[in-house]
RNA sequence: GCGGGUGUAGCUCAGUUGGUUAGAGCGCGGGUUUGUGGUACCUGAGGUCGCCGGUUCGAAGCCGGUCACUCGCCCCA
């Protein structure tokens, strides 16, 4: 038994939990489009190179939680950690870049090898959008927007909380880390190991630190947001603005900042608190460095990803795969004429399932048990007298049928 | 990668200070005069007590290791 058990982190999605991931995904899929998004897929492995630059070589995705391999012709390749940089490249690469803005969704497994938690799987799948070639922080109103509304459609607006924040442009950044550095270099005694390392890495990243003595200096750390240039803060008022006319609420949290080198002024999550240390359920921000980053332009983009798994987890099953109506017959002869029944059944747009062995007694407890609406039943009377049988199993009564009147029947009952 | 918790039938769990053939409920199979279900009753199958090793006359229960799950850290969707 013990062998047939699946690489850790990664699950077999049984009907129920897949049954949700698609509700979910096909929610995404339908709002996105309303907003003009057009799906596009990417490949699960690229060239190491497509991630490890774009994303930093001192992330911990690229640097300890990659599935780096080498193919037979000596390649070194990469499973996807995350959508955007296939989409960017693949935007590239088609030169797509001559009829700007493009906006792309799109949905898939992503992989890291990280320690798995609830919400948080080695294999699991991301749905996500990508507005490329404008820089005007329209679109990341717009791509926030789009967020909501997904959240909203699935019920889960209102038990997610949006936090936004600015990281600026290059110039910024660069301004706010020299004093942030400055600031933090007072107290480096008391700075949890993990944020001394990062102080000399990628100092921003302390300031999301759980370490609660972390918490305390960073409580007093400089604000970014007063290092941000003019432009930068014009940006992001206008940003502000768009969602507060879009009575979108948010709060802005100076300390949200990103793992990933590509990203620039606007940054965003939604979270929940109903998912433990794993609340992140909606992501994303600006990422205008990207493209050059891949070799291309200097193409601006914004974007989020959501996943999959911690979203399902949220929502309510509706699973359900119930026959409209079962076929039985008296015995074995009859399995035949009954499978030759499916077709007008299935034309007519109802779900049917045929039971095959057992006993009248042992097919109608099968019939009650996966919850079958009606029975259409075969035997030597019917034969004899050229109809069928229609139980409907709800009400329990029957009448003698030819099969376009069952259709009739099941779907008048059913309201189909 | 680091720290805490857990691991007994398909599922939810009992299993007293280590003592003979390891239990329950639900679920599953068969049956209650054979062309009719949801109730009830009868009956059956299913566990090397996560795995490996140790202590012991004897381990599901103690010890060590390992694997998996889970919570937190790291990181992130």
């Amino acid at each position: 038994m013990d062998k047939l058990r699946t690489v850790r982190g990664v699950n077999d999605l049984l009907p129920e939990v897949l049954d949700k991931h698609n509700q979910v995904i096909e929610t995404a899929l339908k709002i996105s489009n309303q907003y003009c998004y057009s799906q596009i897929e990417t490949p699960i492995f690229e060239f190491s190179e497509i991630f490890k630059k774009p994303l930093g070589i001192s992330s911990d995705i690229v640097t300890k939680e990659n599935y780096i391999f080498k193919d037979r012709s000596n390649d070194e390749l990469m499973l996807r950690p995350e959508g955007t940089s296939g989409v960017v490249r693949a935007f590239l690469n088609a030169g797509l870049i001559q009829d700007v803005p493009k906006r792309f969704s799109y949905y898939g497994p992503m992989f890291r090898y990280e320690r798995p938690q609830k919400g948080r799987l080695r294999q699991f799948k991301q749905f996500g959008v990508e507005c490329i070639g404008l820089s005007n922080p329209m679109a990341d109103v717009e791509v926030i927007s789009l967020g909501k509304d997904f959240l909203l459609k699935l019920g889960l607006l209102n038990s997610t909380k949006l936090k936004i924040n600015s990281l600026g442009d290059s110039e910024s950044r660069l301004n706010y880390r020299k004093f942030l550095i400055e600031y933090l270099n007072d107290y480096k005694t008391e700075l949890s190991n993990d944020s001394i390392n990062r102080l000399s890495q990628n100092p921003l990243r302390i300031l999301d630190s759980k370490n609660e003595s972390d918490r305390k200096i960073i409580f007093n750390a400089p604000n970014i947001l007063d290092y941000l240039n003019q432009e930068s803060k014009d940006k992001f008022q206008i940003v502000t603005e768009g969602l507060d006319v879009l009575g979108i609420k948010y709060d802005i949290d100076k300390n949200l900042v990103r793992g990933l080198d590509y990203y620039c002024h606007t940054a965003f999550e939604f979270i929940t608190d109903e998912l433990g240390a794993q609340g992140t359920v909606l992501a994303g921000g600006r990422y205008d460095g990207l493209s050059k980053m891949l070799g291309g332009p200097d193409t601006p983009g914004v974007g989020w990803a959501a996943g999959i798994e911690r979203l399902s987890l949220l929502v309510p099953s509706h699973f359900n795969n119930n026959p409209d109506v079962v076929l039985l017959g008296v015995s074995d002869e009859f399995n035949f004429s009954l499978l030759s029944f499916m077709e007008p059944l299935i034309n007519a747009d109802l779900k049917v399932e045929i039971l095959y062995t057992g006993s009248m007694s042992k097919k109608f407890k099968r019939a009650n048990k996966i919850n079958a609406s009606f029975a259409i039943i075969l035997g030597e009377e019917e034969v004899k007298m050229k109809i069928l049988k229609l139980k409907n199993l709800i009400t329990g009564t029957e009448e003698p049928v030819n099969i376009r009147e069952a259709v009739n029947v099941i779907k008048t009952f059913l309201n189909k």
